[in-house]
DNA sequence: CTACCGATATTCT
DNA sequence: GAATATCGGTAGA
């Protein structure tokens, strides 16, 4: 087998490519979004918010924080890892992570510099392109297209090639179509163990594209 | 509602 | 080398 010796090259997902060969997910956000606050602070900002990528947009209906070195859920919490180094750099970058060996889960990297702080996205609603995310989810109820981290980033085409690549923000290009309020409701994050007591999941009350939630089977309430 | 389990990159020991 | 995991689909109670 010959085998080259290069760095085997990732078919591109679609969407437009960045210098690094990587492709743009971008992000728009309500007025005043900061992602160089803290994920706990920004996290409830991004429901609403719309996010866009492989020809699909779709309104983010469930997120949760996750901090850093004081975070034992977090990936970031034992400090810089290869994987979740990414974390600690400057926000607006986005990290992708394999879960399970079966699932893509996207987070947005917040906080300053140094600081490991990210946001998962854990559902949304299909605004835009929901052909191709149908495609994508075959025999999948609509409302259920992206409900799920692994979901939403099958439904929008992000996997691995999209790890640390910089997202593009727009805020005050809002997000929502109708005017009507949204009540956010918050609660302990799904399946996590450590920490469990947390309430760093935030959703939009009476959602159906929000995910189930799920305790983790195991629960370790010694780091509350 | 609960239980099981696939499947694998990454981390931990 | 072993354990873990920001999960999701399915089966069964």
């Amino acid at each position: 087998m010959v085998a080259t010796d290069h760095v085997p090259t990732r078919r591109p997902a679609r969407g437009r490519a960045q210098p690094d060969g990587r492709t743009v997910i971008t992000l728009a956000g309500p007025p005043g979004l900061d992602l160089a606050r803290r994920s706990l602070e920004v996290a409830p900002l991004l429901l609403g918010a719309v996010l866009s990528h492989g020809g699909v947009d779709l309104e983010l209906t469930e997120v949760e924080a996750y901090e850093g070195v004081d975070d034992p859920a977090s990936h970031a919490w034992r400090g810089p890892t290869p994987r979740s180094s990414i974390m600690f750099g400057p926000p607006g970058f986005v990290y992708v992570y394999l879960s399970h060996g079966l699932h893509h889960a996207v987070n947005l990297v917040c906080g300053p510099d140094g600081t490991a702080s990210a946001v998962l996205l854990r559902a949304g609603r299909v605004t835009a392109g929901i052909g191709v995310a149908r495609s994508r989810r075959l025999g999948v109820a609509d409302v259920a297209l992206a409900r799920g981290p692994g979901n939403l980033t099958r439904a929008l085409g992000i996997d691995l090639a999209c790890n640390g690549s910089r997202l593009g923000v727009h805020p005050g290009a809002t997000a929502r179509q109708d005017r009507r309020p949204v009540t956010i409701r918050s609660g302990p994050r799904v399946g996590v163990s450590r920490a469990a007591g947390r309430p760093w999941r935030f959703w939009m009350a009476d959602e159906p594209s929000v995910s189930a939630y799920r305790r983790a089977v195991r629960i370790d309430e010694s780091h509350p």
